[in-house]
DNA sequence: TATCTTATGATAGTTACTGTCAATTTATAT
DNA sequence: ATATAAATTGACAGTAACTATCATAAGATA
């Protein structure tokens, strides 16, 4: 379970120079994006910005919108989280790992990928694959939790809680999205502990509150 | 707030001639999809066996996803749910409401149903589309919830709330998927009462279990 | 019936993406 | 160094999902 791409990776000289193109590839498509709008701007232009034909562009990314969605970030935070002790609860967890990261990026980075989520939030294209990738990352926690607990995936209490994180993290950056003073990190931390503490909200009444105006 | 396309539909000749076609193309789409593939399916081939021309489909569906996601159900849930009394908390309010809406639904059009949730959990591309729509979901729930409280979406607690609910929703449909044999009802009435408890998975460590093996 | 509005259809683009095959580059063995 | 095998790249020719435009047909209204 959980296998992952986790392989030793040897490099070579190879492997360097792919992931140089890899990197350009996608500096490139962002600037254009930046520049001239994602729909103005032709794949075409981008494999001519960087110097490279259409069929290569194409073997890196299979789709325009990898070229903005493919993220280092998740896979960190799924490493962390395997290494939070046990007497933590999978939110605890969760939430030290979420800081570990964040903590570990150095600001530079953290403007370019604000930058990066304001340019998907706002391209629908790109909220679709976004969301497909947040969908897989539901299992990637389900799949987490589950070797935690020493059960399976197998078991809807388990996605049930994982399918929860995934969408209190969703709202975070709907919330970031239309509050760009908000700080992510602090919001997703509060976003999980309000999960921790059983989503007091979810008990309440209207009756049980004085109409607020 | 809330507006949500409910005008009242005055109904001339045209509109129905409109409604026809549409639930044509939608059909057509579904049996040719069914038949041969989504792939496999050219938009040009619905157009021809609905006997419209290209440009008339597009008119009314913008991409082929629509001719699969655009839906009815959730619109009824939403007007349920505005009906349901103040007195439950919004989970419990939730539940009634997808209970009623699906009780309401007769067996020819769960089959239906069933075989449409099949092929969109089998395409990506549909997947995308109908994880967008959930989205929408989720900010629709904010607002419901909010007007419920007499409280704001602009409120990260709220949509915290709702984006939970919204992803034990796509928990259940994962689960759904790959257990054939479940009740979809019966699956969204487990996850969200799960979530009313306050989720207790969340709160357990590894250590408080015995091994299991 | 006349007229005005709205829905339809034909046609010609554009662009993301696929498949194939030859040319080039890199790794490996002698 | 050189030959050979393997992987990477590029050129080219498709396909299919859309978009834009504009003339025609059908429905509503007076």
């Amino acid at each position: 379970m959980l296998s992952e791409h986790s392989e030793p990776v040897k490099i070579g000289l190879r492997e360097k120079k792919k992931q140089k193109t890899r990197l350009l590839l996608q500096q490139q498509a962002l600037r254009l994006f930046h520049e001239q709008g994602y729909h103005a701007t032709t794949i075409e232009q981008i494999a001519e910005a960087s110097e490279i034909s259409l069929s290569t562009l194409f073997r890196y990314f299979s789709t325009k919108e990898a070229l903005v969605i493919e993220d280092e970030l998740d896979p960190m935070i799924i490493h962390e989280f395997q290494k939070q002790p046990l007497d933590l609860n999978p939110i605890q967890a969760l939430r030290m790992s979420v800081k570990a990261v964040f903590d570990s990026v150095d600001q530079e980075r953290k403007e370019a990928l604000r930058e990066r989520t304001k340019l998907i939030s706002s391209v629908p294209e790109l909220r679709a694959a976004s969301l497909i990738q947040t969908n897989k990352s539901l299992l990637l926690i389900a799949n987490l939790v589950a070797d935690r607990l020493h059960r399976t995936v197998d078991d809807l209490e388990i996605l049930t809680f994982a399918g929860s994180v995934t969408g209190a993290m969703m709202a975070v950056q709907l919330y970031c999205a239309s509050h760009p003073e908000a700080n992510f990190v602090a919001s997703i931390d509060e976003a999980l502990s309000d999960l921790e503490l059983g989503l007091p909200l979810a008990k309440q009444t209207s009756n049980q509150l004085p109409k607020s105006e």
